[in-house]
RNA sequence: GCGAGGAUGGCGGAAUUUGGCAGACGCGCCAGAUUUAGGAUCUGGUCCCGAAAAGGGAUGGGGGUUCAACUCCCCCUCCUCGCACCA
């Protein structure tokens, strides 16, 4: 079937809209509107998995500019990161010859499939004009204590040579990069971090507010975040020490029978010198140190430790209690140091067990005693408080802000609120990213570059990309050797380089205003567009970006730069597209490529097949069988309007006037309008273009295809198509108009409210709630009314027959129920 | 283990917001038309039992509320995703 010269066409369009800026950002908009799909990292084909995502916001784009809104639209590169790098090592070409083959080869595609994106905005990461704003926020994030160095144990991926942000480390413990896959180690090291636990409580509140995002990924963020409520009791140790410890279970403290430290805690070094337990001790850490992190965590596996001959001292019982290091305690969380309670803590339970400490019971359930021996388990529920002095008696979960008040009173210890959180670890040793603007001095420590010095330059090449452990750029002479701005001696650079996710946590910024040379943006351009309308984009950044951009937003509020909070209300995580049930992916070249398919199928097809296939939401596995519903209809559209002769002059309707037929077609059309539009917005593009598709079909079977009515339909449904086959309703738009500009120009009406049902109306006639016959009333018909004519239907008649008739519920125009006896 | 979401024809999915004709739309399949043939196209049909009509059954399983339940409530099974020794 030739008939329908779809690359043609195409091709056509997507070269008027791009010479008649089609897509250009309105400067002063009055109905803003501000659709975003997340960059891309440039680095390899687009297959449809890809696709989909962008068609998504062209969609919804291109639907919000026929009803009259101004939108912003832009897309970039999410330039910087390890994937160029790597590849530079390998093939011993520059990353940035790389990166920019890769952006070719990606804006080659996006052109392909004719999304609507306003070039002019294009913003691109690795460039100086953008990362230089990364360095001026580093630093105003520095003048606010917002970023800072500190030593600490770090993921350090063996592989990519760098440390990672714990965002980036998977949950089995692995390099984040699929390709790498490397376990992580720990590794103790001076790094910059970026203060996001200041605002771990504002970015949890304002997970409340985000109505718009999806439930589970407002979920995931707020266990991210993981707030828990508690004390920090303070032991004692021998020599005494103070030895805080927190727990959200005051409610137990009688219970404790050891203490717990984790092996990589600060303390831990030096809590067993000078006993006979010191050599133990030391072996036991660097053994469980150097475990891989993922056999270490991982759950289920047997809790070990060991004595460090050390004791504390309970603060109210004055106890003495063994202090032990113990592999399932995590340094970075609270003090690092746990109060064990094994009688009702199961990690403790077992630890105790195993290492024959006392077990005490101190809550009960209400209805049975528990004895010490006997346990299998801890108990953890609530119940009530015994062996606890003054306690005793008490429901437990009353007496854990009773413990805490006692506790308090006796500066025993101090409410406490804990976020599993935690500070984001933003410099790499690596050489592509933005060089962190800092100067470290003999003389003077560390010194800000000042802001009139930046950009500071990444050297566009260099003779060895490989990492050996240290940053890349420490060995770069030129790059590396400076003068102190503050005494203008000798100095060194910082030789590290910014976590790509500072990036990509204010480009949506950049685009309200790209080529601002003074400022990252200008307030005033930023607060014109912000909030983001739709924000689309995968799920795997739930905890990652989705945090970083909220946080960045955040701070930058509270520098004044935006008005907003939120960067976005609505959020929509699109479904993976799978193949042969392994997801797509451009590094594993397995997918089906945007290029190939759009050569054969056409730009227009690869769209309604990602939309129509499922909600966006869904994952979707792809299958060719999947394409032929959507070609098809495309085809028929298109046979359509050339079976159609001429059109008439005059399309104007007078709805009150119009024939039976014609009136029909016109309420037809009416609610097809209203469905296409609300599902559109709603996201639900499946049963949009499904509507299109069902009126088509009434096209198609319409007998008077020269009558007005019959033109004004046409007219009306290329402009509903159009946002979801861009390129054929241009292509008829300007069979109609062969002057105007483009379709995406024109206005698209309101649908007429007056005429959205027909005349007449079936009502089912259920008896008893099973279906039995249906009767057909004028619209306006009253209860009374469809009861006469219900009960004048032969089938209901006969189902009835001498039954009495107990009462007739009627819901206006869709159903009506007979009780009978 | 904790948390979130889900289970509807041979398949992708509608209807769940607001309880009101379950299976829209598409794929596949069947029949007819057209065509030299194939393909393409057009028209119609297509949940199950029942030859058919009548009727009955059916939304993972079991119970409940209701005139009426895919939809609400309780219990169970299974699937997907996220977090996972967070004290």
């Amino acid at each position: 079937m030739s008939e329908y010269p779809v690359r043609e066409i195409e091709l056509r369009w997507q070269k008027f809209w791009e010479e008649k800026k089609v897509f250009q950002t309105p400067p002063n908009p009055k109905k803003k509107y501000y659709v975003l799909v997340m960059f891309i990292y440039p680095s390899g084909d687009m297959h449809m998995g890809h696709a989909r995502n962008y068609c998504i916001g062209d969609c919804i784009c291109r639907l919000r500019k026929l009803q009259g809104y101004d939108v912003l639209h832009p897309f970039g590169w999410d330039a910087f990161g390890l994937p160029a790098e790597n590849a530079a090592i390998e093939h011993n070409i520059p990353p940035w010859v790389w990166t920019f083959d890769s952006i070719n080869l990606c804006k080659r595609n996006l052109k392909l499939l004719g999304i609507g994106y306003d070039w002019d905005r294009e913003v691109t990461t690795c460039l100086p004009e953008y990362y230089r704003w990364n360095q001026w926020l580093f630093l105003r994030f520095y003048e606010r204590g917002l970023a800072y160095r500190k030593e600490a144990y770090v993921n350090w991926c063996p592989r990519c040579q760098t440390v990672l942000a714990n965002e980036q480390v998977t949950a089995d413990g692995k390099c984040y990069r699929s390709s790498c896959a490397t376990p992580i180690e720990k590794k103790k090291l001076t790094q910059w971090f970026f203060k996001i636990t200041d605002y771990a409580q504002e970015l949890l509140d304002g997970i409340d507010e985000l109505t718009g995002w999806p439930e589970s990924v407002r979920t995931m963020q707020r266990n991210w975040i993981g707030r828990s409520e508690g004390v920090e009791v303070v032991f004692q140790l021998d020599d005494g020490t103070p030895l805080p410890v927190f727990t959200t279970r005051p409610d137990t403290l009688y219970g404790v029978t050891f203490l717990a430290l984790a092996p990589d805690a600060p303390l831990a070094e030096s809590i067993a010198e000078n006993t006979p337990y010191a050599q133990r001790v030391k072996e036991f850490c660097a053994r469980v140190l150097l475990q891989p992190e993922i056999e270490r965590i991982a759950a289920g596996k047997e809790k070990e430790g060991v004595f460090t001959g050390r004791f504390a001292l309970h603060p109210l019982t004055r106890e003495r209690l063994p202090i032990y290091i113990a592999d399932f305690v995590l340094a970075g969380y609270g003090t690092g140091m746990v109060m064990g309670v094994p009688g009702h803590d199961q990690r403790d339970f077992e630890f105790a067990r195993k290492y024959n400490l006392p077990i005490k019971v101190v809550i009960t359930p209400p209805d049975r005693k528990l004895l010490p021996d006997e346990l299998t388990e801890a108990y953890t529920a609530p119940g009530i408080m015994v062996n606890s002095g003054e306690f005793d008696g008490t429901p437990s979960e009353e007496g854990i802000n009773r413990m805490i008040d006692y506790l308090e009173r006796r500066g025993l210890g101090r409410r406490k609120v804990l976020y599993r959180l935690k500070d984001w670890l933003i410099s790499r040793q690596r050489y592509w990213g933005t060089p962190i603007p800092m100067i470290h001095c003999e003389r003077c420590g560390i010194v800000p570059v000042p802001d009139e010095q930046l950009p500071v330059l990444l050297p566009p090449t260099v003779k060895d990309y490989k990492p050996k452990g240290k940053s890349v750029l420490a060995g770069v002479e030129e790059f590396i050797n400076t003068t102190c701005p503050k005494c203008l001696g000798p100095a060194k650079r910082d030789p590290d380089t910014m976590d790509t996710f500072v990036d990509s946590s204010w480009y949506h910024l950049r685009y309200t205003d790209p080529h601002n040379e003074r400022l990252p943006f200008a307030p005033e351009e930023a607060n014109r567009w912000l909030p983001i309308d739709e924000y689309i984009g995968g799920i795997e950044h739930a905890c990652g970006h989705l945090i970083f951009f909220r946080f960045f937003t955040r701070v930058l509020h509270d520098m004044g730069m935006v008005a907003v909070k939120e960067p976005c209300q609505v959020l929509h995580t699109q479904g993976m597209v799978s193949l042969e049930g392994k997801t797509m992916s451009s590094s594993k070249r397995h997918g089906v490529w945007v290029g190939p398919f759009v050569e054969e199928h056409g730009a227009d097809c690869a769209r309604l097949a990602v939309l129509f296939a499922a909600p966006p939401e869904k994952p979707l596995e792809w299958s060719d069988e999947m394409v032929t519903g959507v070609k098809r209809f495309l085809s028929r559209i298109w046979r359509l309007f050339n079976s159609v002769g001429p059109r008439p002059s005059d399309i104007g309707v007078a709805p009150e006037r119009l024939a039976e037929k014609e009136r029909e077609l016109y309420i037809r059309l009416n609610q097809t309008h209203k469905k296409v539009v609300q599902d559109a917005e709603n996201f639900q593009f499946n049963t949009a273009i499904a509507a299109l598709m069902e009126f088509l079909n009434v096209l198609y079977l319409f007998p008077d295809k020269s009558s007005a009515v019959y033109w004004f339909a046409l007219e009306r449904f290329t402009l509903l198509l159009a946002p979801f086959a861009p390129h054929l309703a241009e292509e008829l738009w300007h069979r109609f108009y062969p002057d105007r500009g483009s379709i995406f120009s024109e206005r698209l009406p309101e649908w007429d409210e007056n005429f959205l049902s027909f005349d007449t109306m079936e009502i089912p006639v259920q008896i008893n709630g099973k279906l039995r016959g249906k009767v057909i009333v004028p619209r306006q018909a009253t209860e009374e009314e469809v009861k006469k004519v219900a009960l004048a239907d032969k089938a209901v008649r006969e189902f009835i027959a001498d039954k009495k008739i107990q009462r007739v519920i009627y819901v206006a125009g869709r159903v009506m129920n007979i009780v009978i006896s």
